[in-house]
RNA sequence: GGGGACGUAGCUCAGUUGGGAGAGCGCUGCCCUUACAAGGCAGAGGUCGUCGGUUCGAGCCCGGCCGUCCCCA
């Protein structure tokens, strides 16, 4: 055909073009394959204020990958998108844009300040969904969905009510963590501990009677202000009379009792602890257990509130300064040490979190965790790769209650309301008029907003209709798989697990895959804050989607990290540019388009040969794709492609097509390895493949094409044996200084008939070699080439360096003969014999005949030339 | 302190029922061969961290040690 296409490929170009087409073909819906078994993921959620950045890249080049597999494999597959409301997030975002006014949002209000929100959500909310269309998730847009969408908020509201109502869901006076920055409570994993220096401060209590003192230990001084108590362990026996008596608190004046409790740690410090019980979760578990009063000393701002006397109003960093200050006056302060400790910063803004006593919604997550934990032991829903199920376990095992509420407003609001006159709490699932207690119609409802990851828990339900009985919901749940990354699997997996499996009878997903985080090239961890990130749209831009998304799935192993070199990426685009030469090469020997789907059956060998290789390699892609090993699956494509197709069946194609009792095979069958090959890459570089399909074969979409199925083909032994002896030429030329363009002779002993009339074209092809069958070995004056049962023979006279040759031969006879030793070594060992399953001993024969043969034959060669 | 991962070619990494050490990039030599120089052909390069055990046989299984990293408390 006339070639129509672009000498080069731009994948910026083609990149361009296919998106939309996609799209309004409808491919995207699962209602594309009517018929089809549903495969069903959902997204794992960005952040409505997020970008794309290379670990979505990674993420959604793996859901593409099989998601497009498996339309093409006619499932109704369909991959559901959106984004979360990331209640903090957003919020900050707005707050920040209402403070370059002067403003904050207490001076909007609060309904128009969300107003304000939204109208920021509709303006700079897509961002990211218009980059996933860039690197082409084949996502169905149709079905996008909204954390805050009034779907899913009647979701969180359902289940909240119901929580509450099976007891799951209570109001607590507990510790929690507070961000003092976004004033809100925080989740205990929304907590990030760094180790930072600081300072062990040993600081005297005095015992109230005047009997001496007892010195604790604390790397915050200032929360002495709220100490309520002094705790040692019971078997301590350097404090065992101290147990009782009351100490006297510096700077307070509040006389304290010292208590004995099993959680102080007798080695660390002094062994004896000041208690805290509203600053420090353990501090309040030994309050509870003793009865010590929780004395509240920092305000929202943690800034010293009246509790802390004369030190009230100053932050708590000042605080902690002014109180060692005064301490050191009061002569208490008995020793400063230096001290790295964990120190938790808050998730989105890295402001040190203050835990303190608050009031709050809290999940109890214990009934909700056992069948979420026996559901992955007895293999409902698996971890791929297995072993984070370790981490899963020991994680769901040792949850505390999640704290839900946050003082903030953009999100789900509570549906709580308290009765001004009775004080009752009412949840329900409509807004109450009245107090259902006592009739009272003075109602206030609870200020507060849920958890973002409150809602992103019931994704996998939330988007298909739930509470309503949809038409989706019945179809589509459990969803198919989660792919998500090893940081995530606490704050989705776990939780969407917990709440699939409460409230929908079964798990999401039976299978949950587990990627890498993507490092730089040297290994280390992107940060925006370092500048050491790579925006994945100026990859895109410089190399385009597809090599982007190659890069990063053969990289990709499953569950490791993947360090981006930008090499691979131009790596995958010279790919890119292969299979475009690729194409063109098959479309300047083609009279015409190449069906879609279908197989020639030809008698040549290079042909059968083609077509048996691609059985193979389609079987081993199918099953390593299924095992979601998609580095390994790109892999063996990749090799197969170029080293096996365009390397060796393009070239031996060529004499075929000037046979022309062959070159309608010829066409049909490189027709259809190169179509298919566009097929088998097509889920992990669609725009490309989609490309070179509506050149090549222009019968719908590729994105809509049948997944191959080829039948299977006797391999012909022979092409293997022209291939190593092709190789033996080329490196007899190579090692000689011998050009391509002079021709060589080479006679052919061929004992079993091996040989074929077409290798002649092919010799003279391929290597520039003519053959002339010969019936007796030639003897001085000629190299060797073996290959198989086949020799072939080379005469020397003016053609080489009979040095250089022997020393060719002596190199060749030395790898013969370690493998004849390791061969033999084997086969006289009894226990091998006796032990090795009878394949491998005859492999080992076998192994040791053809060494043992090849030695014979370069023993004779050596001498022949004389050396 | 508890749990987990990793240590294979110069670099980054594959190597799944234990039975011939691989890829990409880099490096060396030759070649502008009519699909492709973003290419082709050929080649060099590894005591598979270390010590021991199991086994006829260990990169792979088990244990100790050394080194690097992550999560949790």
């Amino acid at each position: 055909m006339e070639l129509a296409m672009e000498s080069t490929y731009d994948p910026n170009i083609t990149e361009a073009r296919w998106y939309d087409v996609w799209e309004q073909a409808g491919i995207f819906k699962p209602e594309f394959r009517p018929d089809g078994e549903p495969f069903v993921v959902v997204i794992p959620p960005p952040n409505v204020t997020g970008v794309l950045h290379l670990g979505h890249a990674l993420n959604h080049s793996i859901h593409d990958m099989i998601l497009r597999r498996k339309r093409m494999q006619g499932y109704a597959a369909v991959w559901i998108p959106g984004t979360d409301h990331a209640g903090i997030a957003t919020q900050n975002i707005v707050e920040r844009q209402l403070a370059d006014e002067g403003l904050n949002r207490h001076d909007l209000g609060r309904e128009s300040f969300i107003e304000q929100v939204w109208t920021w959500k509709r303006q700079s909310g897509g961002t990211i969904t218009k980059q996933m269309r860039r690197l082409g998730d084949s996502c169905d847009w149709s079905r996008e969905r909204f954390t805050m969408d009034d779907g899913l908020s009647v979701a969180v509201r359902e289940v909240f009510v119901r929580l509450y109502e099976e007891d799951l869901m209570y109001r607590g006076n507990r510790i929690i963590n507070w961000c003092p920055r976004c004033g809100t409570a925080l989740a205990e994993i929304e907590v990030e501990f760094e180790e930072e220096s600081g300072e062990l401060v040993h600081i005297a209590y005095p015992f109230t009677d005047g009997s001496g003192s007892i010195t604790v230990a604390t790397t915050r001084a200032e929360t002495m202000l709220g100490d309520t108590g002094v705790a040692v362990h019971p078997d301590d026996d350097r404090y065992r009379d101290a147990i009782g008596k009351t100490l006297t608190l510096p700077l307070v004046g509040r006389e304290i009792p010292v208590v004995a409790d099993d959680a102080v740690e007798m080695d660390f410090g002094t062994g004896a602890v000041k208690v805290t019980p509203a600053h420090d979760p353990t501090d309040f578990e030994i309050g509870q257990r003793h009865g010590l009063d929780s004395i509240t000393i920092f305000d929202r701002h943690a800034v010293v509130n009246e509790s802390g006397g004369s030190f009230a109003g100053l932050d708590r960093f000042a605080a902690r300064a002014a109180v060692k200050g005064a301490l050191d006056e009061l002569g208490a302060l008995v020793l400063v040490e230096d001290r790295t400790h964990p120190v938790g910063h808050c998730y989105r803004c890295h402001t040190i979190i203050e835990p303190i006593l608050s009031l709050q919604w809290f999940v109890r997550v214990g009934p909700l965790a056992r069948p979420a934990i026996d559901a992955v032991r007895n293999g409902e829903s698996r971890f791929i790769p297995q072993r984070w199920e370790n981490s899963y376990f020991h994680w769901m095992e040792n949850l505390r209650d999640w704290c839900v509420s946050r003082q903030i407003w953009w999100g789900h609001r509570i549906p709580a309301w308290y009765c001004d006159d009775c004080n009752h709490t009412i949840v329900a699932r409509q807004d109450p008029t009245s107090c259902e207690a006592c009739g009272s119609s003075k109602l206030t409802q609870d200020e507060d907003v849920l958890d973002t990851w409150f809602s992103s828990a019931l994704w996998p339900f939330s988007t298909l209709g739930w509470p309503d009985q949809t038409d989706d919901l019945e179809r589509f749940y459990p969803n198919s798989v989660m792919i998500t990354g090893f940081d995530i699997i606490y704050f989705w997996v776990a939780r969407m697990l917990k709440m699939g499996i409460h409230f929908m009878g079964e798990v999401p997903f039976p299978d949950i895959i587990i990627h890498g985080l993507v490092r730089t090239a040297d290994g280390a961890k992107m940060s925006k804050s370092v500048g050491n990130a790579i925006d994945p749209m100026d990859v895109i831009a410089e190399h385009g989607a597809d090599a982007l998304r190659l890069a990063l799935l053969q990289a990709a192993s499953p569950g490791q990290d993947v360090p981006l070199d930008e090499e691979w990426v131009r790596a995958a685009r010279k790919f890119g540019n292969k299979l475009w030469n690729a194409t063109a090469f098959a479309l300047m020997n083609l009279d015409e388009k190449v069906p879609s789907d279908g197989y020639p059956t030809p008698t040549h060998p290079v042909n059968r040969w083609v077509l048996a290789r691609l059985a193979d390699v389609v079987n081993r892609y199918d099953e390593l794709c299924d095992e979601y090993r998609l580095a390994d699956a790109l892999s063996l494509l990749y090799s197969f492609t170029w080293s096996e197709v365009f390397d060796w069946y393009l070239e031996m194609s060529k004499p075929l097509f000037k046979d022309a009792a062959l070159r309608a095979e010829t066409q049909a069958t490189l027709g259809a390895v190169v179509r298919d090959i566009l097929k088998l890459f097509h889920p992990a570089i669609p725009y490309l493949t989609e490309e070179l399909w509506s050149e090549l074969v222009d019968d719908g979409l590729l994105a809509g094409a049948d997944w191959p199925i080829v039948p299977s083909v006797a391999t012909p032994l022979h092409v293997e044996v022209l291939m190593e002896l092709v190789s033996a030429v080329r490196r007899f030329r190579s090692g000689h200084q011998i050009s391509l363009k002079q021709p060589i002779d080479l006679l052919v002993l061929d004992p079993d008939g091996v040989v074929d009339e077409w290798w002649a074209s092919q010799f003279l092809s391929l290597v520039n070699v003519a053959l002339h069958p010969i019936s007796e070995p030639q003897g001085a004056g000629h190299t060797r080439l073996l290959a198989g049962s086949v020799q072939g023979f080379i005469a020397l006279v003016g053609l080489i360096d009979v040095g250089a040759e022997a020393a060719r031969i002596r190199k060749t006879m030395g790898a013969a003969e370690a493998e004849l030793i390791s061969a033999s070594k084997k086969l006289s060992n009894q226990g091998f014999l006796a032990k090795a399953p009878d394949d491998v001993v005859a492999k080992e024969q076998a192994k040791a005949d053809e060494a043992r043969a090849m030695i014979e034959k370069l023993t004779a060669q050596l001498e022949e030339l004389g050396q």
